[in-house]
DNA sequence: CGCGTCCTTGAGCTTGGTCAAGGTCTGTGG
DNA sequence: CCACAGACCTTGACCAAGCTCAAGGACGCG
């Protein structure tokens, strides 16, 4: 089966087929971890690169009252880079949402491609970026209404699920909880469910047993102001379609 | 005067002699704007790489109706990378709030000291992944009430200066006007007014003529729940008075 | 069969938004 | 030196999106 990981970093850098080895090989340490588990939480020892291969994971802060922020999804093909430097702690926790294929990246390794692999390297700091760009996407998000807010979600998502090749037909798994959903968007599980209802009435889209379709791509894209341009997905399908 | 971008990168990774030269020279073709200039609009095609040596900056984004929402702030020393790969659109806007010192960097002396300066390339790595932890602070700080959402921003602008000396006294400048403030913490400039009235009663920190004072660190930091170990700033003074 | 997880809905409340008006301060040109 | 414009700040009255608390229902699994 393809690596996602380089499938989603052939976006990031035209890749030669040495490159794609190199990070094949990069990541063939694979672990295998159940669902809603932490891979690692707040404060433990700083692991190493992971790349999760398959299935969905996200990033989490625990606020003072308790609440759980989830920062953001970790998709198939997304790498999470601790910070190497500065030998401290983790500033958030890792969980799975889904079970999943996780790749375990030794230093010295992945090291030893940024230096020799302008490729690989360049992959990378694209790849970085694009995590940078999407929660830029997330910090503009909180400022839609409800239910603009989740539709937004689902666009994401789906685009970047679409750059990994993992859209099936007009949807795709969506393994989220209501209460997941809430700690992703800022809002209450109560409001997510209520949300739903409206946007069910609306007919953009529809879910069922953790499956999401999505009858009129352009009608939602247009409804919540998506505009995938922020993923830098070397616009295909998902830019040419809006716009 | 002493370079902000180097002595910023001093805390990602251990710089030697010659790799701050390297970077010095990298950001020597500086170009100076005035305030309240976009440096480049969204949907501008892709600049090159620039540092803020001076001043402050932000990015943003304009929602569909109209609203501006800034998803990050620049401050001295701080880089804005933009995509490089896919000779694309940028996907925000740049703004300066206070006149700033803008270094433009060209691409090939960037990939070659990338791939010549580990030391180098490990502190720039380190830099675009405390933006990403910033931006990460961002989304969970739009989950607390206005007050604590403002004295969070506060704590970390305070954090992010001292790391590159910019700190006078128990205050520093605060340039933004109660519309920035709004538009960074997602809230309308009429509550970022009532909210400054609420927490003035409380004395955690005094404005005054774009300028701020924080009377007791860490009785703000411990009222919203700051915790500096995300910025990633090699624990010093910040990371030691807390907890 | 029973328990745990997740979903659904109602009633009442609170935080923050909207709209509108007026105040202050600063820089500029007459 | 004064008048004026523009940017920014302040406050009030009212409104609404989303939260809290509470209860019950559906569903799957051991």
């Amino acid at each position: 089966m393809t690596n996602l990981f380089v499938r989603k970093l052939e976006h990031g850098a035209d890749l030669k087929q040495a490159d794609r080895a190199a990070l094949a090989h990069l990541t063939r340490n694979v672990l295998d971890i159940s669902a809603r588990e932490d891979i690692f939480a707040e404060g433990d020892p700083v692991p190493r690169m992971l790349v999760v291969l398959e299935g969905w994971a996200c990033r989490y802060r625990t606020l003072d009252n308790g609440q759980r922020q989830i920062t953001d999804l970790i998709l198939p093909g997304d790498a999470c880079h601790p910070h190497t430097a500065n030998l401290g702690h983790a500033d958030y926790s890792l969980c799975t949402v889904t079970a999943c294929s996780v790749a375990e990246i030794a230093p010295a390794e992945l090291e030893t491609l940024l230096a020799r692999r302008p490729r690989v390297r360049r992959a990378l700091i694209w790849s970085s970026l694009q995590t940078a760009s999407i929660l830029r996407g997330s910090v503009t998000n909180g400022r839609r209404q409800a239910e603009r807010r989740i539709a937004h979600l689902i666009c994401e998502i789906r685009a970047r699920l679409e750059a990994v090749g993992l859209i099936e037909g007009d949807g795709f798994p969506w393994p989220l909880t209501q209460d997941d959903v809430g700690d992703v968007t800022a809002l209450t599980s109560v409001h997510v469910n209520r949300t739903y209802r409206e946007l069910r009435m609306s007919k953009l889209f529809v879910l069922s047993g953790r499956f999401v379709r999505i009858p009129d791509l352009e009608r939602l894209s247009a409804y919540c102001g998506f505009r995938p341009d922020y993923l830098h997905l070397a616009g295909q399908l998902a830019a040419s379609m809006l716009r």
